[in-house]
DNA sequence: ATCTACCCTTAACCTAGATTAAGAAATCAG
DNA sequence: CTGATTTCTTAATCTAGGTTAAGGGTAGAT
């Protein structure tokens, strides 16, 4: 029996017939992973394209003095890659890792482009999935712009709620690029105003 | 007789043949700007995909304090647009404008979309653009985060040589998210070091 | 060719956020 | 259930970069 959920997911932007349904069943892969199990290493190609069934992630850089940034997360019905890796096959600069114990579904680059070439309304699927990815990637260097941390920090409360109660502040402070230390302050500040 | 500029862009990716040209040629309509001209203004619907013959444009969005905050610049043989307005049709938050004389081609949203139906490569080709501004755009954000000012600055000249040398300093500054009086601290303590 | 508007730089002072350290609270794995 | 690890917070001190102001240089429009 295949996940419900991946064929929701997909048929939320253009409905799917049983054979092609059939041929995603054959290419995706279940997989669970532990709490901080890295499915992407930087050094590595991004070699699989990951739909989350349950679960939470972060992808991260590190910086020449070890910090750690977090770009973006992902949790449930949503998907994570090194778009930039998994495309051009050099190796990623990124780490993913999974925040929570999950459970997921991975294609591989080949199977993918296979399943672009044999069910083309996925190109569509594919492009509409990548604008909205652009999209939320522009928001985001919009945002860092144009606030105080502060702002930032009440922006991100607004844009992912679901997120905000479910990730450690120190994931969070790593996202908003500030310490944990001055997110606690700024909460604090908050807190008082309200 | 139609440009060349903008076929040879779109025949890097994939050749073309002479009844798709026409198509072209038909739905891409040429237009001159001034320096300083706005093709988009925040507020507005992104109605235009532009493709840049010649001249240099910046996209830009201003802050609650009236700040402007450079986001992309783009020159000769790129595209600009809005892509979230443009596909959404929301009002867009940002500006563009010519920051020289500039040469460009627009294509409307529905004109663009009628191509995307009768020219199938074009979905392709723009897929495979918009893979590109996305990575563009996820490199911008990781090096934002790993790096002091002047690393962003050095790391800007070796991505944009081409227009470091074309743009204004105020520009580039806005584009790294400090100020002009910084920048140029920032420009000494460089030469002082070499 | 020249006038005007923009652009670059310097310097003195100021603030948002980093760093360091350390204790209390929450969460995870066995 | 319990010890180990992670997380959250506070506070003191420090620094990268902002702000303001002002002079000189450069490039665009007419």
């Amino acid at each position: 029996m295949f996940n419900q959920a991946l064929i929701q997911h997909l048929e939320s932007f253009i409905p799917l017939k049983e054979n092609e349904k059939a041929l995603f069943e054959d290419k995706f892969v279940s997989r669970l992973v532990k709490r901080k199990e890295k499915i992407l290493t930087a050094g590595e190609v991004c070699k699989q394209y990951t739909f989350i069934v349950k679960g939470c992630f972060r992808m991260y850089g590190v910086d020449d003095k070890g910090f750690e940034h977090n770009i973006q997360f992902a949790a449930e019905n949503d998907w994570i890659a090194d778009i930039s890796s998994f495309y051009t096959q050099k190796t990623s600069q990124l780490n993913i890792e999974a925040l929570e114990a999950s459970e997921l579904l991975q294609i591989k680059q080949q199977d993918l482009f296979f399943l672009f070439t044999n069910v083309p309304k996925l190109n569509r699927i594919f492009k509409v999935m990548i604008e909205h990815k652009y999209i939320e990637l522009q928001n985001r260097v919009l945002q860092n712009f144009s606030s105080t941390a502060e702002q930032r920090y009440l922006g991100f409360l607004e844009q992912y709620p679901h997120l905000s109660n479910r990730l450690p502040n120190t994931q969070i402070a790593s996202y908003l690029g500030i310490t944990p230390e001055f997110l606690s302050k700024v909460r604090k500040n908050i807190q008082s105003k309200a």
